[in-house]
DNA sequence: GTCGATGCAAAAAATTTGCAAGTAA
DNA sequence: TTACTTGCAAATTTTTTGCATCGAC
């Protein structure tokens, strides 16, 4: 439907956060990337345009929006964190490769369905043997991109 | 072979580093935890028993040992690093659960050889369609553990 | 107008670096 | 003895917090 409001404004609205200028900028900024940025691209990104937000501000939408569940927190150990679109119509099921030198992160969709049932299955075992409500899982592939092998 | 040097100190002493007393406490206590302990958790275990080993040789032994191939470290997206043994003879594959109230780390080690085969098989045809070159995996189950559901 | 949201400055937390002194081989 | 290691203090980097002001509804 084109000129609704986008899926997050709605997810938003309904639990009663205010839909304000920062939100917009960050949310449609990563909505927009396929990059993984992490806090400080996308305080970078948005300061072009809207000079006037802050890195605290980045911080602190980024942290709602994880737990509004709108965006996905990545962490690959290298000491930040990244951040990507995570719910919505459009979003599937997929995993990353980082590479180790220039900290690129790739999706990648191959056996996607091979995977999400094995690892759902493997999922399911654990809740029980380990009396673990699992929640989440991520499975990271590390090494060398194009450019950096 | 009892009364040998272990693993680790043969893997250092070939590449010319030297064993000191930081060293041999810091990868003792690794060997002998299954905790998978922090930087900041193992200079508190550590400095209990050599008060003069001070944190920033923590971190650079963790460092040394990580490149080595002794040990590998774990990021959970909590903010810090959490290290386990990865080498030697003993060592087998397994995989983690994380408590994300507490921050506990298990290992796993059910449907390993189902889940080694499909991850490498995946990893191998990301090699070629992504052209990475891919050097190591890791997967994570967040959730809540036993005492914290 | 009200109360949530923001920006700035300062603080906190995790990790790294410079350098003089210590020590394994 | 010689160079690798270490500890301390200081610096860096990433993220969080306090608080007065601003702005969405």
């Amino acid at each position: 439907m084109p000129g609704g409001r986008p899926w997050w404004h709605v997810k938003l609205r309904d639990r009663g956060y205010r839909m304000t200028i920062p939100r917009k900028a960050i949310i449609g900024l990563l909505n927009r990337s396929s990059k993984h940025p992490s806090a400080e691209d996308v305080y970078l990104a948005v300061h072009r345009t809207h000079p006037a937000i802050g890195l605290t501000t980045v911080y602190r939408t980024l942290e709602l929006l994880e737990q509004m569940g709108i965006i996905r927190k990545l962490d690959f150990g290298d000491g930040r964190s990244r951040y990507e679109i995570f719910g919505g119509p459009r979003w599937r099921y997929h995993q990353h490769l980082f590479c180790m030198k220039c900290g690129r992160v790739m999706d990648y969709m191959d056996f996607m369905t091979e995977e999400e049932k094995l690892l759902n299955k493997i999922g399911k075992a654990l809740s029980k043997r380990h009396k673990f409500k699992i929640k989440t899982h991520q499975l990271h592939f590390y090494g060398l991109c194009e450019k950096c092998r």
